[in-house]
RNA sequence: CGGGGCGUGGCGCAGCCUGGUAGCGCACCUGCAUGGGGUGUAGGUGGUCGGAGGUUCAAAUCCUCUCGCCCCGACCA
């Protein structure tokens, strides 16, 4: 991608709106917009980010055997009559009428709808266990949305369903759900625990969250240091009461909660399926969430410094920017420039040129503000002695490169993970 | 919803108290110079001052209503 053509302005300074760190920052590096509290628009530098993260999860949850699909952002207000969550859920429910005043909602999340799918389309024990997945947007019409795309009223969120025979079938698939959000968190990147959670609302019986450890964090997490006791502070409270304060605490982003949900749904939604016995039984389910939208602003959380955002490799925009000096002046150096640049796409590197006519150190700082980790900077004194300067975004040294060997370089570089 | 604050070019702000028809920095466009850490210089584009109503010869400024946004508290990926 050329800068030049990108969709992007970085500011100086942040909108007198943002308070966080990540808000500010994907503000100012041009990632996001607001269109309306807790609603904002994905801007292209930004939306790649999101991808990234999306692209990961999509992986892992395939890896694991769930099935991806896509159920409709609008549902039926029948469907939540029978879970009878139409009158329990309150205000954060946005309800729609269509012309004809049938009621509908934007959902929140999608438990109605899975489960009357699943009591439609399995029949038998032969089909179990089943996890659905999709990657969607939801709107929860939040008491007090703020942070920029922390807490928003509308974001994107991967949401998964698992549909058993029994508990035991149940528990064997949170534990597999357990240990993929282990390797997405991983894989993106971030510093994260997971603890002990209250199921809360949902309904059901077990539940952990994962967290994203920031000291900007809205939850705290209590941990011990000489048990593998870990949990919200919800949760220590109900299991050991005043012990809980003795316990090592931390900031927390909750960035994923997976449940047991039992028969919650299941049972006055009556999804029933045959057993190897011809006997009816009904499905017990399980429900796993992932903060797609707000990993984004989590990572930033974790990683930044007073030049802008770090990004973690797996979700960097681009993965190398290439800087050239005096390029508009130089018609031999944009030559080299732009063959250079041509190579490394040929090479699927994701690198973004930076050919607007700029002062090199508006380009330095852009570059660091919107967080590309590997950094080129290709000039005529380099074109001379046949070198180009390589830099990481986070280690504060040069190191030439012969250009002939720039591609090689970069691609051992961004195939280390 | 309760408490606090703010709406003036894309962003950050001043002007409001004491009415006289809008200004600064950044960004953006053009020229010249510059060219390794947000460069200098000259010129330029862009604003029904959130909206409606009222007071007045005259309203960004005063009054009334209204809409939006942010922060602090109770909910959540």
């Amino acid at each position: 991608m050329k800068l030049s053509q990108l969709l992007t302005a970085t500011l100086r300074e942040a909108p007198a709106d943002a308070e966080i760190i990540s808000h500010k920052l994907m503000l100012r590096a041009g990632m996001i917009r607001q269109l309306a509290a807790g609603i904002y628009t994905w801007l292209p530098l930004g939306y790649r980010v999101l991808k990234k993260v999306e692209a990961v999860i999509r992986e892992e949850m395939n890896n694991s055997g769930a099935q991806e699909i896509l159920m409709p952002a609008i549902q039926p207000a029948e469907l939540w009559r029978e879970s009878e969550r139409w009158d329990q859920y309150g205000p954060e429910l946005l309800r729609i009428n269509d012309r004809h005043k049938r009621e509908f909602c934007f959902g929140p999340t999608h438990e109605e709808v899975i489960t009357d799918l699943v009591r439609r389309e399995v029949r038998s024990y032969k089909q179990l266990p089943l996890i659905l997945y999709q990657i969607q947007t939801k709107f929860r019409d939040e008491i007090r949305p703020r942070f920029g795309i922390m807490r928003s009223r509308e974001f994107l969120m991967k949401d998964a369903y698992s549909f058993h025979l029994n508990d035991q079938s149940l528990e064997e698939t949170y534990e597999k759900m357990y240990s993929t959000y282990t390797k997405i968190f991983n894989r993106l990147g971030l510093n994260f625990r997971a603890v002990i959670a209250d199921s809360g609302n949902i309904g059901g019986d077990k539940s952990h969250e994962f967290h994203v450890l920031a000291e900007s964090g809205e939850d705290q997490i209590v941990f011990s240091k000489n048990s593998d006791y870990a949990s919200n502070l919800e949760r220590a409270l109900i299991d050991l009461g005043e012990e809980a304060h003795k316990l090592e605490s931390a900031r927390g982003i909750e960035v994923g909660h997976i449940f047991q949900l039992g028969k919650k749904y299941s049972k006055c939604m009556k999804t029933n399926c045959l057993d190897e016995h011809g006997k009816s039984i009904t499905l017990t389910m399980g429900c796993y969430g992932i903060g797609v939208s707000r990993i984004v602003a989590a990572a930033i959380e974790q990683n930044n410094d007073e030049k802008g955002i770090i990004w973690p490799i797996a979700m960097a925009p681009y993965q190398l920017a290439l800087i050239p000096v005096n390029m508009h002046k130089s018609v031999r150096l944009r030559e080299a420039v732009i063959s250079l640049y041509k190579k490394l796409l040929d090479n699927n590197i994701e690198v973004i040129l930076d050919d607007r006519n700029e002062r090199p150190g508006v380009m330095f700082s852009d570059m660091e503000l919107i967080g590309v980790p590997h950094r080129f900077v290709f000039s005529e004194k380099g074109l001379d002695s046949g070198e180009i300067e390589y830099k990481e975004r986070t280690i504060n040294e040069n190191k030439n490169i012969k250009i002939e060997k720039a591609i090689a370089f970069i691609k051992e570089k961004t195939s280390s993970f």
